[in-house]
DNA sequence: CGATTCTTTGAAAACAGTCAATCTGTGTGG
DNA sequence: CCACACAGATTGACTGTTTTCAAAGAATCG
């Protein structure tokens, strides 16, 4: 599992073998099973969570009990609740398995001292956050600007290599619609 | 308007006056009227901008010519497109003043330079693009999961210091929905 | 196979958008 | 200082889209 972790890492920025070593010290690996939790809201997230296989959603239960999906991590992504990591504040958010799935977890405090020892790895990881941010604006141009039927679009060409992973209704609820609408709205624009 | 920043850099940061001096040498202040535009369209986008007194939106322009406002920045904030600065290509987004507004412009390279000689500065900057990052996925939440009224409501919360220096078709824009159903939602809130 | 989860369908109701007209307040130029 | 222009807000009537609720069909998994 933290070969795939090292595969990343060596992609993206340099590392001496001694620095491999720190971090694989560091590094918790787990397994979670489809709709295990990773975590679950009230609960104070204090990770970053490194998906090695499978797949997770983020999502936020309403007071009626519906799930609003606010992202989705397949392999060689990053997922946690920034947020709760960040105030230390009980999570308001919930993270489950969509597949079955291997993922790293780095302790918040370790994590920091890897960056500290790692300069490259603090630079890798402000990029990452960075690109979060500019990913995130523009879903939210999507969100107040398109149509149902080009957020569903939109949807398709952003994560093509993800879509037939992941059941429609959860795509209804990341693009904020009911999943019957995405059912009526996918007929129409099979017809064209 | 040096004056603004420095103030704003204090309470943050610990800064030694030849650092002062430094950043004060890249700065360049700049003024808008009314309606001028900062950023248009089409131009590629190389600095960082800190707003010291006015307040700015930025927007986007679909093909039949409605804008749809991403987001308001009014003193003591950053603004820019971050994505255009970051890739180099020509914007797709627009920024212009609401207000008279005075600003400060740090080139892209300047501001790279001025990160590598005073880390607190990089640190500094890399917590607002978090912070900002953690901010726009609480707005992605208010989009997919709250109606229209809700969504203003939670405008009016969040931004009560800039609410009434905002036109409502604005606020509507920034929430996604048209200025007559704020109208119309507005009316029936008042009624209870 | 049986149970569960997911998708589809239908009909009615709620909601939001469009377009055009009117109203209100502000500020500018004569 | 007034009148007029202009931007912004409101209203009405209408249309179109989306939700809701309930039920029935697929598909998948153990």
């Amino acid at each position: 599992m933290f070969d795939i972790f090292l595969k990343y890492l060596t992609d993206k920025i340099e590392i001496s073998s001694q620095e491999i070593q720190l971090i694989e010290s560091v590094c918790k690996p787990k397994k979670l099973r489809k709709k295990q939790f990773l975590l679950q809201e009230g609960d104070v997230w204090h990770y970053n969570a490194f998906i090695c296989r499978g797949l997770v959603k983020t999502f936020s239960i309403a007071e009626n009990g519906t799930e609003h999906i606010i992202s989705f991590a397949p392999e060689n992504y990053w997922t946690g609740d920034r947020e709760s990591l960040h105030s230390g504040n009980p999570s308001r958010l919930n993270i489950d398995a969509i597949e079955p799935t291997e993922l790293i977890l780095i302790e918040k405090s370790d994590f920091e001292k890897l960056c500290a020892e790692i300069p490259r790895l603090n630079q890798l990881v402000n990029q990452i956050i960075q690109k979060s941010f500019i990913v995130s604006q523009g879903r939210i141009l999507a969100n107040i600007s398109f149509t149902a039927e080009e957020k569903y679009q939109n949807f398709l060409e952003k994560y093509p290599h993800i879509v037939n992973r992941i059941p429609q209704h959860m795509i209804a609820s990341y693009i904020g619609i009911t999943p019957e609408t995405l059912t009526r709205l996918r007929k129409n624009m099979v017809k064209k």
